[in-house]
DNA sequence: ATATAAAATTAGATAAGACTAATTTTGTGT
DNA sequence: ACACAAAATTAGTCTTATCTAATTTTATAT
């Protein structure tokens, strides 16, 4: 069907769309990928030809219903393919982004959905994010972050919203996974640094961008 | 490590290695991988350089140490994957060598020992070909066929070795599977066509060609 | 409004892997 | 040894996907 770039570029669309206001430019399709705008321009070209996107200089890059599906089947196979690396083959959750990165390619008509239900039509992924259904419906994501919240509030960890290694295994080392129960203490008004409590224990200190990137309960 | 189509010339190179006294041409490679003896030797030049395989005119094409070691680990992670479809997602075994061709591709250090584990160590992938361990070591296959038997001779199916889906298709509608007994009631001598009784059943002709596919303990 | 910077695009190159068509080498039968 | 057929190889083309460098377009700041 796509060509394992396509199904990139898709995806990586598809993740720059969920968020709000964000015009898609060809740099930003670029830094997504770790490629260069050139190529970039060259692949929206492909792409729209296909009439998976649509370009508009203004408003960026857009995907049509046809591209949107699709691209949402590859996200879907990413993330069920992450829970069985880390459920069934007991992989820890900062290695399996990589693997499943080249697993979600393989396509097979019936696949994702015996994937599925092999693992018990798991809701969410690893990393917190909605496993999106058959049907193409995409369970509404977690929005809310650590340094949205108020002093004094607390959260339950629902997702990650980055998955790189480095970041994940600093949560690792913090004791923090999904599921688990902060406090927000104090916000430090010189450089929105966040002074918490995880699960109750003493107080710790994180960057405002460890905390963007935290979507609480 | 290597591109998709190295692995896949190393692997076929292996796989007709493995019949005994055959010359591995550059016509015999491009017919195991239907496509043309110009690309063959376009890639016999590249693998010979990156050292996997040696080209003697006379001798054909030979793996060496190295490019039979790397071999045997795609033959091992195609014959895991092969296991996981036909046992954990319910795949028949006429729909798994297509997925497991692709499947065998993702190269991680551990998955293939971690899914060796998950499957429980097995030692024959669903066509009764043996799984290379991880040591490299590969269990000695089956040779002997149900056309080398004789009039008279009973024997239990071990594997196959054509993995068409046509083959094992008509294996099905003939309720031969691996495990099946199966007794060589006579030889036609016109055609070597074979009278057979299936699990002590009635009797079922078949041709050379399908005797000859079907290994025997 | 104009200079400057950033972003987008074009042009041209490269690499992998496949193909077809032409040529050369090898093997076989007489 | 010679003729013919088959196999191997070379030459040249194509597609996909990437890059760098040059150019054009768009945005921003003074
Ligand atoms: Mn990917
Ligand atoms: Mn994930
Ligand atoms: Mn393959
Ligand atoms: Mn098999």
């Amino acid at each position: 069907m796509y060509t394992l770039s396509e199904e990139n570029y898709l995806k990586s669309i598809y993740r720059l769309s969920q968020q709000p206001n964000f015009k898609i430019t060809p740099t930003a399709i670029a830094e997504s990928l770790k490629n260069n705008p050139a190529s970039v321009v060259d692949m929206i070209r492909k792409l729209t030809d296909k009439q998976l996107i649509e370009y508009d200089k203004k408003k960026g890059v857009k995907l049509t219903p046809v591209g949107l599906k699709d691209a949402v089947l590859i996200v879907r196979r990413h993330r069920l393919w992450e829970v069985f690396l880390l459920e069934k083959l007991g992989y820890h959750w900062d290695e399996i982004h990589d693997i499943a990165e080249e697993l979600e390619h393989i396509s097979d008509a019936s696949l994702a959905d015996r994937l599925d239900k092999f693992l018990g039509f798991p809701e969410y992924d690893p990393h917190g994010d909605p496993i999106p259904k058959a049907n193409g419906k995409v369970p509404k994501p977690y929005s809310v972050t650590l340094a949205d919240l108020k002093t004094g509030d607390t959260c339950r960890v629902a997702a990650v919203k980055d998955t790189s290694s480095s970041f994940l295994q600093y949560l690792q080392k913090l004791d923090i996974g999904i599921g688990t129960n902060i406090k927000l203490l104090e916000k430090i008004p010189y450089d929105n640094s966040l002074v918490i409590s995880i699960s109750g224990k003493e107080s710790t200190t994180v960057s405002q961008k460890f905390g963007e990137n935290i979507l609480v309960d």
